[in-house]
DNA sequence: AATACATATGAACAATAATTCATATGATTA
DNA sequence: TAATCATATGAATTATTGTTCATATGTATT
């Protein structure tokens, strides 16, 4: 125990391959941003809203409904998805029927469900 | 202050809306299982070391040098890839080298590069 | 204006997860 | 077999996040 260990970690085994991929990762703010995007998909009840408004449009009391949870946590997960852009809203007297923003979600998710299923 | 207050939580506002869309939401295990797999997506370590497969193969370290991150990071994130079965991953002597399982993984984030480019 | 109802939101709590550190494992070479 | 190196992993720490509870907001109705 006289040295401390060095491991490999800043050392690169095959420079030119480090060089390569390095060039061509693209920019590091847009893989965060992809990773953001994939956060949002990466609940359960907000799967499942998504899911429920391939369907159809509905108001917030509805897809509770649905999912038999408490207007709540459904109201908290309409925020997240619309603060990413995945929903839409309209206002009709007190009730708020949300409604997909758009359809590269659908192609998202059915992309998932082959992977999954395979 | 003489009662609690009922929220709208069980009681669906449209009934009908309710149960057609609850008939059409697919298995709920799927949609955990969907779920599950874009978590693993939702993380930036992650999201760069795939990316980083797309072009080449590559070592535990060599990734590690191409994230500027240090093995144990990256080891344990390669772990997470490996049980969900996003990586596979040969021996070369001391050398581990990793790959990308399949090309759904691709298709799934060029699709969302797409939604977040838009 | 007061009540009722659908929805939104802040605070608190519990659970999950990413990174670091230290060390273990497994393979190579002297 | 001892030393070295690449990788893996357990424990600890810190940060993030989903849900609940209580309450606020906004609209309609009486």
């Amino acid at each position: 125990m006289e040295k401390e260990i060095e491991t490999c970690t800043e050392e690169a085994e095959h420079p030119e391959v480090v060089k390569a991929v390095s060039e061509k990762l693209p920019d590091i703010e847009l893989l965060y941003d992809v990773a953001e995007l994939f956060k949002v998909f990466g609940d359960s009840t907000r799967v499942r809203i998504l899911c429920a408004l391939f369907e159809s449009e509905m108001c917030v009391c509805d897809i509770a409904s649905v999912l038999e949870m408490n207007q709540s946590a459904i109201s908290h997960q309409l925020r997240v998805l619309k603060q990413a852009r995945l929903v839409k809203y309209r206002r009709e007297g007190k009730t708020v029927y949300y409604s997909l923003a758009d359809d590269h979600i659908q192609t998202i998710f059915y992309q998932a469900f082959e992977h999954i299923m395979e």
